[in-house]
DNA sequence: GCAAAAGTGTTCCTTTTACACCCATGG
DNA sequence: CCATGGGTGTAAAAGGAACACTTTTGC
């Protein structure tokens, strides 16, 4: 088989920044490091990606291995490339950031993996170049939450509105006007209210709401103004 | 030295979409490849990474060897990871876009790498997946453009407005009110008209600007509404 | 003096913001 | 009956879009 010679071949890791959120706050999946340097530190999952395997099957199996989790949404986020960002041996990581809704990740996973959800604002000393893959994940996520329905990844099937806000308020980290809130989302159209309450938080209880899938699907990419104020982005 | 074990070593690549503006429309450099396999055909600058260097040195040096310019503007778009992206042997690539003054690209380095400026509506059949990282860096291109005062990195340091609305109407292939464009633009506070006028272009002439590089600086991540019609993007 | 491109103002409409009260219910 | 959180409307301001005429000057 033909090749290029004299050139250098670099280990290419897949790490996943994986995102929950459980209803109040937006969390962070890590697990303890199994591999024999740093191990038993927090990480982010990763892993080598494989001779046959691209980034789109490679992120897939690590989130899988992780979670059980199939069909998630995931991003390719950035490619790292320091040359001493593994001091190990030389390793280029691409990183993908994944959106679940965290009450699909039943399993209990933590004794194979030492996985553990933690809150975003308060995650422990990671390895490598981790943080700065998280920090550059959570900027995104802002930023592409901004102008397009991503966070709805995030959701259950159903959800109420007052969990809708909370969700943005936790990732922007600003309280928002209810009232433009709810008029705002409304007027995506991507909304169905359904005729049941969730009565777990209030006692009047809050209309839940699904996606409305066919709308969803087309908007996807669109361009709406989701929060108040863009122009303080960066 | 400790080394991971039992894992696919790849070679890892730079490719670089190289944007220019000729005043008139955006074109795109491209080279006649010189290595042995799809000799002659037309790529994108690339190279493979070396030993001691990142993704910033890499790209740099890349673009460097091709077009002899420094501190140009240069981001991330993309790593591809297809496993048979590149015939000969597997191969990850990270692309790079960066953005040119075409005018200080005056070296007929065509002699060494038979390089070529071609309009992006006009291009001939890259090698690999290049056309597919073409066409995504055009519309992260056309993105960042409608929020960002990006372009500015096309331009010379003294432009005209005129100037500047065709390369915002080459890049979203749409006519804009040059009386809106105008203000907008000028809402910005980012450029300074300077007392000189371009009388190249018409018999009345047009005013130069210059940008004011403090807030160039302090804007070049703020969020702007330099189009009309943003919702129409994705 | 006319053709060709530059430059500039106003009006209308849409979108965004700020803001406060009533409702439903469980205890 | 009252405390708690859910739900809704309006008015004022700002921003965006549409639109046409005057200016300059080289030929």
């Amino acid at each position: 088989m033909v090749r290029y010679h004299k050139q250098t071949r670099i280990l290419v890791a897949i790490d996943c920044i994986i995102f929950g959120f459980d209803g109040s706050e937006l969390k962070l999946l890590l697990v303890q490091r199994g591999l024999e340097h740093e191990k038993g530190k927090w990480s982010l999952m990763g892993g080598f990606i494989q001779k046959d395997e691209d980034f789109v099957e490679g992120s897939a199996r690590i989130l899988n291995e992780l979670t059980g989790l199939e069909g998630v949404y995931m991003e390719q986020l950035y490619a790292f490339g320091d040359v001493n960002r593994d001091p190990i041996e030389r390793t280029v990581s691409v990183a993908y950031f994944a959106l679940i809704d965290i009450h699909k990740y039943e399993k209990q996973l933590n004794e194979d993996y030492h996985a553990e959800w933690f809150p975003i604002k308060d995650t422990p000393k990671l390895i490598f170049d981790h943080q700065q893959m998280v920090d550059m994940a959570k900027e995104k996520l802002r930023y592409k939450a901004a102008f397009h329905p991503i966070l709805f990844e995030l959701l259950p099937e159903k959800f109420t509105l007052p969990q809708l806000q909370s969700l943005y308020e936790g990732i922007f980290d600003y309280q928002f006007d209810k009232r433009n809130f709810s008029r705002k989302l409304q007027s995506t159209k991507l909304l169905v209210k359904q005729k049941d309450k969730d009565k777990e938080s209030s006692k009047k209880g809050a209309f839940y709401y699904k996606l409305d899938k066919r709308r969803y699907a087309a908007n996807f990419h669109a361009f709406l103004n989701l929060i108040p104020n863009p122009g303080n982005l960066k």
